[in-house]
DNA sequence: ACTATCATATATCAATTCGATATAGTCAAT
DNA sequence: ATTGACTATATCGAATTGATATATGATAGT
């Protein structure tokens, strides 16, 4: 899915600027199973407005910069609603960093094997945090997407949100019970094999 | 991680070509939690090559294309472990086109969000299966990495494709204990608001 | 018997996307 | 005072993807 269909997305739950779509990408609704940046959004509003799809209103502000509010048209509703019918799906892709380096864990010193264990639990704790729609804490700017008229989440956006949770939740708690295991196995090979 | 430094990783278990590499992104050791695609495989290979960091033999086969069989020089692994030191992880990015989908649950045939749902779970299904160290049903290409002499997965191996496996059976469990309350909820709303 | 399709193997390239940077003003904190 | 954080748009070089080309053998379907 390119970014352009991605944008389209994020307007089909209201008007939104440029810098609040980045924001649902990187740390609202979207945040744990999409990424977008904003060098690909700008480009991807510019076009959508050439091809008729989104049109935007400038407002200008006082001791700010100007907004420009993009807002879906009925073809570019009608656009993505298309696109959901047709698209296969492409594979899920998941990038780890952290798990590559710790793959290598027999090679490193046992401190940082240990940070970037802590570092891993801690990040997938706070997203675990952040994903829950109905968490009151949260920024408007995380609240966007997929409401109703009463402003509860859509089934689809708690279904996602959940299974986010959940593989967030699983991840705590292996790390919680095999961490230990994983560092007293480094150092006993270290230990035996110097 | 630059695709050079992902490629260094991958020869630190041993000789390859860049279709074994891309193999162990794709299907092996490393296909839950990193990416590689053969278009920035072979030119980091050129690269590494020109920069000492790996070289390689041509081999000749018979009725088949000719190998260039890659190996890291000294240089080149001592260059990975700096950075495994020296590098500040990026963070994890998880990218889900139909988690995306499913979140326009309620503008889609429910027969579709049933199936893309039935869909990401036989996926992760089968990752879990695929992620298995100790799987002997596996083709060789994916148990390179990460052994020792007794040909056993590295302890940092193990952990990593145990945290892959637990985040897969969480999904998988998730969408068995959820799926059909969403549904249920999608149908009644379709048939309260036509 | 014919025809796809898949697997091995390398290589290239246009299109997309990232990540960094520039600009610019407000606000809070040190 | 000045550093850093937040809002807001825009641009651009560099990295990466995804498709395609080339070549051959094997396997499977019609």
């Amino acid at each position: 899915m390119d970014v352009r269909t991605l944008c389209l997305g994020a307007l089909m739950g209201g008007e939104a600027t440029g810098y609040e779509i980045r924001k649902m990408f990187d740390d609202g609704t979207f945040s744990h199973f999409q990424i977008a940046s904003l060098g690909s959004i700008y480009p991807a509003l510019t076009k959508l407005t050439q091809d008729g799809m989104v049109t935007f209103v400038e407002h200008e502000q006082e001791n700010k910069p100007d907004k420009k509010i993009y807002q879906l048209t009925s073809e570019g509703r009608r656009t993505f609603l298309r696109t959901l019918l047709q698209t296969r799906p492409a594979e899920d892709r998941y990038r780890s960093d952290i798990l590559f380096m710790l793959t290598f864990a027999e090679e490193m010193p046992i401190e940082l094997t240990e940070a970037l264990i802590d570092e891993f639990a801690a990040r997938h704790e706070l997203m675990s945090m952040q994903i829950d729609p109905d968490n009151p804490d949260k920024p408007a700017h995380q609240k966007f997407h997929g409401r109703d008229e009463d402003g509860k989440p859509s089934p689809g956006c708690c279904f996602v949100a959940g299974l986010g949770q959940a593989m967030c939740n699983a991840t705590v708690k292996f790390i919680r019970e095999n961490k230990q295991g994983l560092l007293d196995e480094l150092r006993n090979r270290k230990a035996n094999k110097p």
